[in-house]
DNA sequence: ATAGTTAACTAACAACCGTTAGTTTTAATA
DNA sequence: TATTAAAACTAACGGTTGTTAGTTAACTAT
């Protein structure tokens, strides 16, 4: 039914692991070990421990920095690009959570082009939702509050929401997006 | 004038390390470099690797276990338990944000007794949370959000805080304090 | 001065790490 | 059925890991 074939699956296994020990402490006969066979068997299809981290890592990363390019360019309202920005990270990490877990914890032991590449890209990401902050700041949609702790409590948030998703049960995508627009921007206090 | 002594030296130093790195990550020849001695000579003062880790880790799980243990049994609002608990958070990131990381990061990595100890105080941790919101529902000061989005929210970025302190400036621990409280409590919306 | 403690050192260990080379099995195609 | 390509295997490598044993040098107290 859905034949993927053996390099995705060995990506998808480690990714699981990488989320549960961390990179550095999961070794190529633990990922080998989990798909029954031996780790010198999973060279016939990666190249490398550090390829398998780059391809989990860079092709969600360049996700985020795509989406948000569009969101920033829309012609909406601030609070429209806000909702906008929690629905890619909450779709991301339904899809995803294991190597948005990756994305999250290991991406540090990226090393040469692609740790450049994708520090590069973390910041990018911030500058924009910083801007989005910054036009909302200014054109009153948003409360003159000091714009890093805007970002930084946003960002956490969403950042880290794959360590929870998962383990409450009972929600729609469509609630948790409700739920998590009202906390977010309209806060918790009646 | 602070004659931390050799132990606490190798700590804070292992602390940092942890950080940048993660646990798996930092050898015990990487810690004893940056002390400009010999791996060997860190055992004339730990017992382990382990040791280091759990250290670092139970001290600050105990410190906001207690913590919040006293904030709900204080006589006061939900919102003023809740303001106390994001100064908790803050006070220990500012005090030791390397502990923090490690707690964050590597707890998975401490074993047997310790990681059991650990959970259990997480768990309660969580749980003690739960209630404050539960309650402040119940009295209709809180919002009637779902509460599991509620908590995560909140404890996602004050648990994060660490990452993002220190690397932003012209910041006093009081309106630090105040924007945090006016962040999560009210939201940025205006 | 002497004895005792502390904390550094050198040397080494057994286990484990990522990875390579060469070989055999499996499964698809002709 | 024979051929071929993919994907598994065994064996091993050089390096690194946490840690131990035994030794030496430097303070401290008697």
């Amino acid at each position: 039914m859905k034949p993927i074939d053996r390099k995705t699956e060995i990506i998808n296994c480690a990714a699981k692991l990488f989320k549960e020990k961390g990179y550095s402490a999961v070794t190529m006969r633990d990922i080998a070990q989990v798909l029954d066979i031996k780790a010198a068997s999973l060279y016939n299809h990666i190249k490398s421990k550090q390829e398998i981290l780059v391809l989990i890592v860079i092709e969600i990363a360049e996700e985020f920095t795509n989406t948000i390019n569009e969101i920033v360019l829309s012609e909406t309202t601030t609070i429209q690009k806000l909702e906008k920005v929690i629905q890619l990270h909450i779709d991301i990490t339904i899809r995803n959570p294991e190597a948005l877990a990756c994305l999250n914890n290991d991406w540090m032991h990226l090393t040469d082009k692609e740790l450049t590449y994708f520090i590069k890209m973390r910041e990018d990401y911030e500058e924009n939702f910083r801007n989005i902050i910054k036009s909302g700041i200014a054109s009153n949609e948003i409360k003159n509050i000091n714009q890093e702790v805007i970002i930084f409590s946003m960002l956490s948030t969403l950042r880290t929401l794959y360590l929870w998703y998962g383990k409450k049960k009972g929600f729609t995508e469509v609630s948790l997006k409700n739920n998590m627009k009202e906390v977010l921007l309209n806060g918790i206090v009646n």
